[in-house]
DNA sequence: AATGAATGAGCCTTCATTCAT
DNA sequence: GATGAATGAAGGCTCATTCAT
């Protein structure tokens, strides 16, 4: 299972197996009936363990839904640095972050799925103001490596409240769709053009 | 209440005033706490009526979260149909879709939050497949209208899957990041720019 | 059952029925099992009702818990009240008290053991704050009618902290051991001598 | 702390150190959050050991709670037979019991609060039937001490079932009172008026 | 002797829904 | 049409106890 992969670049050694074992049964449940839908039972069956044991590695059911949230962010944005630190300019950045994103969620379609279900669960939950907090900085991080690169002048005619929408809101709502069913063709299939509209989207501030 | 407004066209009438009360009031609690989080009770509270009167006008309380969902949904519809129908051509529709959301959404901001949280959760429901015949209908519709126009061939090069991810996806990305406090300058101040946005990134399919 | 009686004084008219039925049930599986070791189903068992019934009149467990024991002291104090009004000194008063006291615990023998029983769980509890002043309250009272007697000057000698003790302790301690089983003849049998006993008691302050 | 010299005389020697430290650890947890609601993870954090170490040196939760009130009632009981060979007859022995009990509770406050708290959750508990006999086996040595003594007669028209009660009836009931906080001065201030009233209360029945 | 992960029965509580008045 | 007391299935969670290491 991919799944496992992704889980052990996140909790790694033997000793958190169960753990993983848990996560990924959890992930599965989560997205197959929903979050809310989805009891501890249910969990506990899938992963063929007992309802102590998942008490003793997550405080509460929301526990579950925050290391899940979180594992999948942490990989996301790892995989995203990665990719920009080996881009040399703007336009490539530009290229590198959908290209990584399409990437991850065509490699990870549950965690992905689950990220678009929980965000408006998790919004009202315990670390709801942890996570907003390293989304920003995220988000800052990003807006940093933009501003250093030698063709920066490019965006500067561009409201920075608008950029992100702007390079990944067309990427974002075809995983969605992709996601949810409603198209077939892989989301890499379409990265180069993806990645090439929103370039060009940012065309429109040039004059 | 702009809410009232809203539920005024969809239904009218004095009998229905109770109705649109308590649909009001429901939407209220939904966005604040969460529909799952939301019981009859609280619904009751805030109506100032009887669990038995909320049962009378609905069946369960999913009764509710469709009501509102497919009201909030025909409503944003009418208003885009309005708004292509006086449209000459590609640019100008895709101008007006763009300002019809914008609209929209910031005209009912409960309403457009209740829509991106109960999308997940309408999915799983009783009503599932019919919204998601709604919703195809109105894409076709879309790509009806689109196809009928004097630039069509300006679209012609584009995926049609990718089609409305490219129209619409920075528009609600921007809505979503309004709606949640990310970011505050108002939607409709960014229409001009997100409607050039989206027909420039059409561009990259022109050679 | 006696116990029905006094909670009729408590919670009146026959809406109460059930409430009364529920609180009656509970005091027998308080008393047997313990308060803790008594679960909701037991009650429900007993009373024959549903959890949601004893759930709609009670908040929560406590809440049944409370209920008691606010009702047990404050019949007790009514009853202590009238005997005291009708009482013309001090001696008639501590007589008066002592035998109200023991009437008491003899006619609601449940209500009394459960008061000793649910005193320490009760203190931790959500209304302990509540009870604290309420008994406060009940001393002070008593503290003011000894003051208003003609011979009040018989107390005067005997410090404030201790009046109480030794007025009601060697009954208090009685009635324990008489609930208990450690001992067998009637508390009112030895009211006369429990009230002699106590007003003897305090001539150990008179030279 | 003044609990561990307790400890120390019923559990001496090193080899029970962590057993003595695992009792005053759960005295201070069951006193200040009840019996009931500590558990045995409480109990491991406060005592830094594990488990496995509690339930190695005590069976059950309930062996703990058995220990910390044997021991109690242990200490107690032999406090106040030192105090009575001492005595040369009843009204000295009573001023020594009084002030062996007052003595006692002032000295060890935690355990006097725990042995109130638990008499009742013992009372239930497996031990209960040793734990009658011993009480019983107590209150019989008193007995024959007092039957003892050249003085005996003063007490030969006061009923047998009362007679505990008349001699540490208010004692024990200022005691509560102190341990609640509900009055502060030290009981051992008090000790001699509470003997001679005691004493004087015997008077009731001299004629 | 010590450790602490694992077990699982059982408890309190919630809440959508029904129905007699 | 309106009311709200009553129902009871089901869920999250606790915690004493065991046992492999």
């Amino acid at each position: 299972m991919q799944n496992i992969a992704l889980l052990e670049r996140i909790y790694p050694g033997r000793r958190a197996e169960l753990k993983r074992q848990i996560l990924n049964c959890a992930l599965q449940q989560f997205i197959q009936q929903g979050i809310e839908s989805t009891t501890i039972e249910m969990i506990r069956d899938a992963a063929e363990t007992s309802v102590g044991a998942i008490y003793h590695h997550f405080k509460h059911k929301e526990g579950i839904v925050s290391a899940l949230y979180i594992s999948a962010l942490k990989d996301q944005a790892t995989q995203r640095m990665q990719a920009l630190q080996q881009s040399q300019n703007l336009k490539h950045g530009l290229y590198a972050v959908i290209h990584s994103y399409l990437d991850w969620v065509e490699q990870y379609p549950d965690f992905a799925r689950f990220l678009y279900a929980a965000s408006y669960s998790v919004q009202q939950g315990i670390h709801a103001e942890t996570l907003k907090q390293e989304n920003l900085q995220r988000n800052l991080q990003l807006g940093q490596w933009l501003a250093l690169q030698p063709d920066a002048e490019y965006m500067i005619a561009v409201p920075v409240e608008l950029r992100l929408s702007l390079m990944i809101g067309p990427t974002e709502s075809y995983c969605r769709a992709w996601l949810s069913g409603r198209v077939s063709p892989l989301p890499t299939d379409y990265a180069n053009v993806l990645a090439q509209a929103a370039w060009q989207s940012l065309n429109a501030f040039q004059m």
